[in-house]
DNA sequence: GCACCTTCTGTTCACGTAAACATTCTTGGC
DNA sequence: GCCAAGAATGTTTACGTGAACAGAAGGTGC
């Protein structure tokens, strides 16, 4: 009776089950537990031969640190939360990925939440969500409508925000929308299109208005009439909807779309109604995601870095982590170049082609 | 000098910042912290008026509970891990976000890996990564080459894996590769082809192998020649890449695609070289991405069900985190549809067609 | 009026860890 | 051989929480 095995006594009284704890692995190695943090933390030295006595008892037990203790003691978790919507577009996926990879680099791994919507209470709700996760950091994919007030972020927790409109609010990180826009609407109007059209994505997307003004702000200096932009919502069916009514139109020979989804689908509807591409229409989309190369014909783009933007949003919350930098006003911006393929052309002279 | 202010004691020893504690709230609502945990749990009932009192309290002082602690004490963190490969492919991120979706409607949060390749090495890293983090339970999406064995589990941790390879060992989920692509190749049959041609996936993959497993089976079995496989590794430039030496061939006239972005390299390829589809030459993808209605010809491709898949490993995790339900065994089937669009056509006699 | 039950609230304690401080052991100089 | 200096290890303590138990307040039946 009393000579119980030590280890049955885990969950004996209120507490639910775990493994073994530094203590067993102390009593096993005939150390201190001090010693045993010590061995699993690497921050003291401890001479090789306890180590490995240490070590030993380890495997034996099958130890492994308990997570919240540690985090309990350290008063933090390694961990940071990511807040996204449609992780399936590209762009969000190549981010997260990027976030991922870099924040593992650092010895973080990252918790992520995806909102249907990116308007403001969705998100409000991912960040209650996830704050009341176990998180040391927050990074904002997208934050768009959102006002930073009805956030409701804990006032100590560390963010970073890829959307510029946040500057001097919260740190952030974007591309340069505005830059990439003007690049695509002024290769159209080199190429000799008398004007550019639009395909934008949804009005309460921060990246959809900058790539529509600057479409209209670049028309406008070169002294082009500014048509009515087409409202998409980022998705091929909405290009393909859009398509159908531009290609019973004569009068469009080149149209910039907010995304290359949107192009795809407007492609798609081109074909369909037997009007060729570029011959008759120049197309241009955004993003440059991997099938872009690869739809008929390859298509035009402006390449974002996901990639990079991804890097950069966890380095500013290492920073804020690190040295309690204040980074409020920090704003970085990556560039978005511009990738001719074969999807644009000098416009034809009018005419009802055969076939 | 002995008036100091009490908040300001915090991060005065060994201990980092933190904000208020149980205790703060409880002083200041002149009640015990056991109330207050009462209040913060809804554990038990609490008399309105002190509730009201409490809550006021958190309020005032920006209360929220520390996680680390509750984790502590309960022994969960209400979080699963989540390995997947390369989260940019469609199908990684449908499943992701349904996890995501699934989890979260059961309080749970998700903590993601991306591994760079789903060799046994990565994906064990990935394993020893995430079980240094704070999870309850594990989700692996398509293990492929990893040995259950070599992945180094923690016993006691729930998981689930969407690859029927791990029948036996881990609870599974996935998709019916074998009924879709018998599917696929029938139709193609069906339509008067000869043999159907395949574009495998890599050799080290579960599914891939699968689908190339089911189309050569079916074409023994309806008694046609069985050709070789071309290699491919996923990416639409190995389909394109593959298409550019099948367009010289006149005797292939119908492609099954182990996925659609291969069908869609094919398919440029095969535009490029003025061969039609299907014309020419019938293609069958296999996912149903979301811009294979989009491409030009719309695609005719195998659906899978990526979100039921994702919804389900989250039942499975749960009802191990549950019942301690004993699930090795289980085995989920989600139904893999064909949708026929129009890359697929009879075969028309054999001409060199002008154009 | 009193025992009894119910409902709410308070007290004590342990979870597993690592920081701070204390102690022991080694080593080398003289 | 002795002592100082440094390295290695041990002891004590607190992190914030919630379970278990204990006690107080209020209502009910007879």
């Amino acid at each position: 009776m009393s000579s119980e095995v030590k280890g049955a006594r885990r969950g004996a009284k209120g507490h639910p089950k775990s493994g073994p704890s530094i203590g067993d692995v102390a009593r096993l190695a005939g150390v201190s537990s001090q010693t045993v943090s010590r061995v699993s933390t690497g921050s003291e030295p401890v001479r090789a031969e306890t180590r490995e006595r240490v070590l030993d008892a380890m495997r034996q037990l099958g130890y492994a640190p308990n997570l919240a203790a540690r985090a309990l003691r350290q008063g933090n978790f390694r961990s940071i939360g990511l807040i996204a919507h449609q992780v399936i577009r590209t762009g969000e996926s190549k981010t997260i990925e990027a976030v991922i990879e870099a924040a593992r680099r650092e010895g973080y791994s990252v918790s992520l939440v995806d909102v249907e919507t990116p308007s403001s209470s969705d998100v409000s709700e991912a960040v209650q969500h996830l704050s009341h996760q176990a998180i040391d950091g927050l990074i904002i994919i997208r934050a768009e409508t959102a006002t930073p007030a009805a956030l409701a972020l804990p006032p100590t927790l560390p963010v970073a925000v890829s959307d510029s409109r946040f500057v001097g609010q919260h740190p952030a990180v974007g591309a340069d929308q505005a830059g990439g826009s003007r690049a695509a609407v002024q290769h159209l109007l080199d190429l000799g299109h008398p004007t550019v059209h639009h395909i934008a994505g949804p009005s309460d997307s921060g990246p959809a208005n900058l790539r529509a003004t600057a479409w209209r702000q670049t028309l406008s200096s070169a002294g082009r009439e500014v048509p009515e932009a087409f409202a998409g919502d980022w998705s091929a069916d909405a290009g393909y909807r859009i398509g159908s009514s531009i290609a019973r139109r004569d009068d469009v020979t080149a149209v910039f779309a907010a995304n290359d989804e949107m192009a795809a689908g407007l492609i798609h509807a081109l074909h369909e109604a037997g009007r060729r591409v570029p011959d008759d229409v120049s197309v241009v989309g955004f993003d440059d995601i991997d099938l872009a190369a690869h739809l008929w014909p390859p298509l035009t783009t402006v390449r974002q870095e996901f990639h990079q933007i991804g890097h950069d949003l966890v380095e500013v919350i290492m920073r804020q982590l690190g040295g309690r930098e204040q980074l409020t006003g920090y704003h970085g911006t990556v560039p978005a170049p511009l990738i001719v393929r074969q999807s644009t052309a000098a416009p034809r002279p009018r005419r009802r082609t055969r076939r």
